[in-house]
DNA sequence: CTTGACCCTCCAGCTACAGGAACCCTTATC
DNA sequence: GATAAGGGTTCCTGTAGCTGGAGGGTCAAG
């Protein structure tokens, strides 16, 4: 299978797919033109690092996913250790983002938004 | 003001420091020795960056900020735009995170997280 | 005079790709 | 046989917002 087809059973810019292979995800056999040749079994690692992406894991988590996927003897703990660690980075990130919303969406209340240039917003963001 | 000092006035790393003089955010003196030599308006102008950074801002909004900061015949309509645009920003964000943090808290809670190869977690990401 | 704490510039690297140039391969059509 | 379309290939550059490090100059104290 040529990338093109690939790419639309992944979901996956063939830019992304690319990158995969290059960072050692994926290692697609090539024909004689030197096109990459997809089996099934590539398509379907692609498809499984597009969800765990999805789903926040980083690209080097997704190796490690991929490893354990791979690996039958896997115990299940060390999956869910590293879901836990991209949980609590989620939970980070929201915590960050819901703290600057409240100020920002404070701020925004308070301004009149109007032709004149007194700014609550500006106010704030410049006070000593 | 040497830079070292600006920075611990302002909270910012000196590198970050000079980043930002690099792409044009503020632009103090030199003094003979090639030092920069900071007032206190850049440490003022540092300082609202900071904040505006804090609050979700990219660069190139603080930019604008600052624009709009220093131009006295503003109209706040103008702030509570840019400050609206960072809110929506924002709410995808946080919308895009909770909506994977569902799916992912869901699977780690059906893991057993044993020494069994067996994973809910690794099942979904797997599955065609 | 030396030491150590500053300061400088410039280059590389980080994440996870995207865009584009310049070129090759295949197939169909005229 | 020429050509055009629509694949594919590599390689280089750029993104955001810094951070780290090499290799050097400067300054104040002892």
């Amino acid at each position: 299978m040529n990338i093109g087809e690939v790419a639309i059973q992944s979901g996956l810019p063939a830019k992304t797919i690319r990158y995969y292979e290059d960072i050692g995800l994926i290692k697609p056999d090539r024909g004689a033109n030197g096109y990459r040749s997809f089996d099934a079994k590539d398509v379907h690692k692609l498809i499984f690092v597009a969800r765990s992406r999805a789903l926040g894991f980083t690209i080097e988590q997704c190796r490690r996913l991929l490893t354990l996927y791979e690996d039958h003897g896997r115990a299940s703990a060390d999956v869910k250790q590293l879901a836990k660690q991209n949980l609590t980075e989620i939970d980070e990130k929201i915590a960050d983002l819901q703290s600057m919303r409240a100020t920002l969406s404070h701020l925004i209340r308070e301004c009149a938004g109007d032709q004149r240039p007194d700014c609550p917003i500006l106010n704030n963001l410049g006070k000593l």
